[in-house]
DNA sequence: TGGCTTCCCATTGCGTCACAAGGGGAGAAG
DNA sequence: CTTCTCCCCTTGTGACGCAATGGGAAGCCA
């Protein structure tokens, strides 16, 4: 009823879509779908997924290509590029940083008096 | 040397405000210092927290009277309001569902095919 | 007295991004 | 031939982190 809060995926997103790409390609339909399955909870839409996907693209962290689908569809497969292997682990780490510095501070005590 | 990646800050900063505040009122200068050290490692800038802080302000989540600081100085307290309080229990477990939800993502395996 | 530092408040403008809404095309299935 | 599923995309819009900038008041030092 409320409104619901802020939308957490906030810098999360580009790690999830190179986290699914880091097995081998896979086209923008099975990226969202790989990211609502594994999470079990979040769900990426289209007007999410392939703008972030260009984003990508044109920072050279993925290369496209075109093919078909298992499906018989013309599809636009996405791979990491080797940059895009480096930035997927130097990614995941700062975000694991990331989360363990805010975690830590939600269980913190209270403010020391200098 | 690289760009750095983004802001990984978004939608978690409301989180820590309200935390800050959750064992009485801090002014804003004391809230942006018990972040830098309780997280280790985030800096929060005045332009970043001010405005979060008068968002929440909007929201009804904490209000703010004037006061004076420890060192002698005018400085605006925030207190959390009861809906403050509701809001950050509930934004906290729901912040670490996301990160429970992103984390398994980051450690799942390949897509299963259909 | 004058200048410097620390503390504490705030705003403006910018760029980024998640997202809803909208549009399209092509295979499959009824 | 209609409908469904799959798969692609763009255009707004609002939200937000942040650098830059400005100001004011207390305290210190010379």
């Amino acid at each position: 009823m409320d409104e619901l809060d802020v939308s957490l995926l906030r810098g999360t997103l580009d790690l999830l879509i190179l986290k699914s790409l880091s097995w081998g390609p896979l086209h923008g339909y099975a990226v969202a779908e790989w990211i609502g399955q594994a999470t079990g909870m979040l769900r990426v839409g289209e007007g999410t997924l392939y703008p972030a996907l260009h984003r990508l693209e044109r920072q050279g962290l993925v290369e496209a290509e075109w093919g078909l689908s298992e499906n018989n569809r013309t599809a636009k497969f996405y791979r990491l590029s080797r940059t895009g292997r480096r930035r997927f682990s130097s990614a995941s780490t700062s975000w694991h940083d990331f989360v363990e510095a805010a975690s830590r501070a939600l269980r913190a005590g209270p403010p020391v008096p200098v």
